[in-house]
DNA sequence: CTAATATTTATTTTT
DNA sequence: TAAATATTAG
């Protein structure tokens, strides 16, 4: 199919092309019909609808290879932006296999880090310094509660997060404080926030800092103030692509037409049915509006899914047909021939039994030479993940988490990096904050308060402020001169940035700071992990040219190095699963109340129903082959027992997709979720009902605790395997005992007798 | 200034 | 329940 290529492929014609190892023509080959007009429409603007397992990438980078190829832009004028550090990766590294190194000079991307590539060579349009310090959430944070400190706002009123999430949002749409509506009329939150965003925004720029939503927020203003500056890029970017459009925020979005406003190529990719981030900001409504937007847009849609089963993907299909705002779209199995497995569906008595389950399914499928790495259990919300892990101690079935604290996010971690952005950048101040008194140096909240006063009174950073301090008879004598001291061995290292290389230099402000020292002399059983991770960072410099280098990539490519090496079971959020995918899935916790989430629906509506759908649609496509949902009827949330019935979106599944695994029922062997229901209007189990869902019933209510057990708190007991014990707690029909040989325990009241 | 104790409050988290 | 944060006593 190379011949149907009609347009300038001629290398000699002077427009400085890199010569190329592929022709135009051999790229579009490996595509099917849909994917190659999708490449093959190179100019004005496109949109591309590219549901579950389509062959997104593939198309992405096709793409962009081809109009290079084809010769219809030079690399650097071309700009491709993702979401993720992972997506861009893979793009870039997909690309060089293709095109070899011109891969290198594309603007090639995530938001932010192209962003800042634009606001660091014009930083100063907007007030920074281009060595601006790039702020995360915990930073964000602190900065905030010192305005409200200041302003005179009630920390403890009003939830710092809260307000800062406010701020966020209204970055996240594209507006400065002057540009946010009059909110005087508004709620308190609201109004607090407004008050704050224009003292936060000045104190950002008084410690040359900038948070994540500002990358974007000072690339539009930067944009709007000097039309200069925007031509130049308007005019270099001749073809632009996004990717996992369906996520992109307002902020984005303006910023993205600003740019696209000259040559109008501007091609989107995403899928309106994966729009999982609302509650960041994200607007499904900049895909759904795309037509309207770019006018003279074209849309073509990706459907042929090559990852799925039939079955699974009838499964995915019938439940997002639920939805009603969406642009359309039904994904068509690649491969015909066998449906595949139905998804298995099974409802267990409580969160344990799931696990159980769950593990057991997983050790059959092992037993019949699965790998382990291919299976994955996806859940809602990050403390399911608790069960499993559990479960798989005992098993003794490899399994990893992803989530948890990131590298850099650990405390050691941020604490060294502290020390270097001090180093850097004398003026940042939660920097020089987080670490004056660790170790500990004698310089606690009072030195810091008198730190402050001068600085906000004489208007200078909090390094100035200490500077002119030690000068004066201010502070007490221990106080003086453990600053005074604080502040040369900053001189002295600053001095030897140049000098030394970025590991020998971090390495020494280690030890000459004591902060080494520090986790080597505490006794704590974490403090050796600790040590390891900031000699493991020591190591990590090494590839760094310098410490600037390293700080920006801490801060926009934070990642988990999660090597993917072995063979493990995973488990992981439905939000982290995006994109990624697996030969068997399990999808635990179906409940109302958890899938779909409780707060969402209290929050958001039928708009936030509809995301937890599409939550629940981006699970079930994970999978190429099995599918596994399950629902507990009862699970333990925050130390309580919470009853609910099983989640609307299993009745949503079409049955001739699913298969009703046997019901198990309760250790007992009574009840399983096929054959009873809980009926609260009688408050008891009632039978029939099998799959149909009751809606109009409180979700999650909190089960009364049993009026009576036959062995209260306190009763001394006697159990077969554990011996003799006293019942510490009593939970339904669960006995916390304290054993008096094997310690705590629980168990079922039925296995006991009095002691 | 530090350490012990009370209180609070719990989704999802690409950068 | 348990972790994180705020308060208060030493």
């Amino acid at each position: 199919m190379s011949d149907d290529f009609t347009l300038p492929d001629d290398p000699g014609t002077g427009t400085g092309l890199v010569s190329s190892p592929v022709t135009p023509g051999a790229l579009l080959e490996a595509l099917n019909d849909e994917q190659r007009r999708a490449v093959e429409t190179t100019d004005g603007p496109l949109l591309v609808l590219s549901g579950a397992g389509t062959g997104k990438t593939r198309v992405l980078t096709t793409r962009l290879a081809y109009i290079l190829a084809s010769g219809r832009a030079q690399p650097w004028r071309m700009l491709a932006v993702t979401f993720t550090n992972r997506a861009a990766r893979e793009m870039r590294e997909r690309l060089a296999t293709m095109i070899g190194p011109a891969s290198e000079s594309l603007w090639l991307g995530t938001f932010h880090a192209i962003g800042v590539r634009i606001l660091r060579r014009h930083a100063e349009l907007v007030g920074l310094k281009s060595n601006f310090t790039i702020l995360d959430t915990d930073d964000q944070l602190r900065l905030l509660k010192q305005i409200m400190e200041a302003e005179g706002i009630d920390t403890r009123k009003s939830p710092p997060p809260a307000l800062m999430g406010i701020l966020q949002r209204w970055k996240d749409r594209g507006l400065t404080p002057d540009k946010v509506r009059d909110e005087s009329s508004g709620e308190r939150h609201r109004r607090e926030a407004l008050a704050l965003f224009a003292p936060y925004q000045r104190r950002l720029l008084a410690v040359n800092a900038a948070d994540f939503g500002d990358l974007l927020l000072h690339n539009l203003t930067l944009f709007q103030n000097h039309p200069d500056v925007l031509a130049q890029y308007q005019d270099q970017f001749r073809y632009i692509l996004v990717d996992e459009y369906q996520d992109t925020n307002v902020s984005q979005y303006l910023w993205l037409r600003l740019l696209t406003q000259r040559h109008k190529n501007l091609c989107c990719v995403g899928d309106d049915d994966q729009s999982i981030y609302s509650w960041r900001g994200a607007e499904v409504g900049n895909i759904l509006r795309f037509e309207q937007d770019f006018p003279g847009a074209q849309v073509i849609r990706l459907e042929s899914n090559y990852r799925s089963s039939a079955s699974i993907l009838a499964a995915a299909s019938g439940l997002i047909r639920h939805n009603k705002g969406r642009l359309g779209k039904d994904l068509r199995a690649a491969a015909l021939d066998d449906p595949g497995d139905k998804v298995s569906l099974r409802g267990v008595w409580d969160g344990e039994e799931e696990a159980r389950v769950v593990v057991e399914e997983i050790e059959a499928e092992q037993r019949q030479g699965r790998s382990l790495g291919e299976m994955a259990i996806l859940v809602r919300a990050g403390f399911q993940t608790r069960e499993f892990e559990e479960r798989f101690i005992i098993t003794g079935v490899p399994y990893r988490v992803v989530g948890g604290p990131r590298f850099y996010e650990r405390q050691e971690i941020r604490d060294a990096i502290a020390y270097l952005r001090v180093i850097l950048q004398p003026d940042d101040d939660l920097a020089l904050v987080r670490i004056l008194n660790v170790p500990k140096r004698g310089l606690g909240d009072s030195t810091l308060q008198t730190l402050h006063l001068v600085a906000r009174g004489q208007g200078v950073t909090l390094m100035e402020a200490a500077r002119r301090l030690v000068e004066t008879d201010e502070l007490r004598p221990t106080a003086r001169v453990a600053l005074r001291a604080l502040i040369a061995d900053f001189d002295r290292w600053r001095d030897q940035v140049d000098r030394k290389g970025a590991r020998e230099l971090t390495a020494l402000m280690l030890d000459e700071s004591g902060y080494m020292a520090m986790w080597l002399a505490d006794r704590s059983p974490d403090a050796p992990g600790r040590i390891e991770n900031l000699k493991e960072m020591v190591a990590a410099l090494e590839e760094y040219e310098n410490l600037a280098g390293f700080l920006e990539h801490v801060s926009l490519v934070m990642e988990n190095d999660q090597r993917n090496d072995h063979d493990r079971v995973t488990v992981m959020t439905l939000h982290a699963a995006k994109g990624l995918e697996f030969d068997v899935v399990f999808l635990p916790g179906w409940e109302e109340g958890l899938f779909p989430h409780q707060r969402a629906l209290e929050e958001g509506g039928d708009r936030a129903l509809e995301e937890e759908r599409r939550l629940a649609y981006v699970g079930i496509t994970r999978a190429r082959r099995r599918v596994f949902v399950s629902f507990a009827a009862n699970r333990r949330v925050y130390g309580r027992w919470q009853t609910a019935i099983q989640s609307r979106f299993i009745s949503e599944l079409p049955p001739g997709a699913v298969r009703q695994a046997t019901a198990p029922g309760v250790p007992g062997g009574r009840r399983g979720f096929g054959e009873y229901r809980y009926d609260w209007k009688a408050s008891g189990w009632r039978e029939g009902g099998g799959n149909a869902p009751v809606i109009d019933v409180p979700a999650r209510q909190v089960v009364t605790q049993a009026s009576f057990s036959p062995y209260p708190v306190g009763d001394r007991v006697f159990h077969q395997k554990f011996g003799y014990g006293v019942v510490r707690d009593v939970d339904g029909e669960k006995l916390s005992i304290l054993f008096d040989k094997t310690g705590m325990k629980k168990v079922m009241t039925r296995f006991v007798q009095k002691g």
